[in-house]
DNA sequence: GTTCTAGAAC
DNA sequence: GTTCTAGAAC
């Protein structure tokens, strides 16, 4: 088993592992599932910024929100309601916001579904507060709208990489600060 | 996306 | 001294 075909897995420099596609891994781990049907796969977050965080992913390959086309309104639609579900599902009692980032690191589209009492000791630092608390978190509704009335979704990557460098400074984060058990991080007012 | 860490900032 | 930030990871 000698070198043979080394031309595209044996570059010697620039060569970084492939955790963008960690969640087509995930997506096919047994132990991650909590749903699946003919369109969608519904999964645990590896890092949980919240007691419930899903991710809910087409079957279909879409890469982000940029490859949304117009036909997919409904396939965007069902992942919204399965969201919804497992959010009933796992505590009818916490309230939930579904959405999606605006620049997110991992490939494939992903929406996110997670209880809003961001109690976790994965949320570390401000990035992740800030990526579920500012307009970073696009609402599905709001993409879903957007496709229906434009074909496609566009966003502001610059604005949106400048939401996560904002102060925590929100009302929002002043109530919920006192949750985290690992986060202490000093807020603005 | 996370982990680790050097250097800046406090 | 500790905390925060930004950048590399083969």
């Amino acid at each position: 088993k000698s070198d043979n075909d080394s031309d595209e897995d044996k570059k010697p420099v620039k060569k970084v592992p492939h955790w963008k596609g960690g969640l087509l891994t995930s997506m096919h781990d047994s132990d991650a599932q909590v749903y699946t049907d003919d369109d969608v796969i519904i999964i645990k977050d590896k890092y949980p910024k919240a007691t419930y965080h899903f991710l809910v992913m087409p079957k279909e390959n879409i890469p982000n929100l940029k490859s949304l086309k117009k036909e997919n309104v409904e396939l965007l639609q069902h992942m919204h309601e399965k969201g919804k579900e497992m959010a009933e599902k796992a505590d009818p009692d916490l309230q939930f916001r579904l959405g999606y980032h605006a620049v997110p690191s991992m490939s494939h589209l992903h929406l996110h579904v997670i209880s809003q009492d961001f109690d976790s000791p994965c949320l570390k630092n401000k990035k992740h507060w800030n990526s579920f608390t500012t307009e970073y978190f696009i609402e599905s509704e709001e993409i879903i709208e957007e496709l229906k009335k434009n074909g496609k979704v566009v966003k502001d990557v610059n604005h949106s990489q400048e939401l996560l460098k904002k102060p925590l400074s929100d009302s929002l984060c002043c109530i919920q600060i006192g949750t985290y058990s690992t986060w202490n991080m000093q807020i603005g007012t």
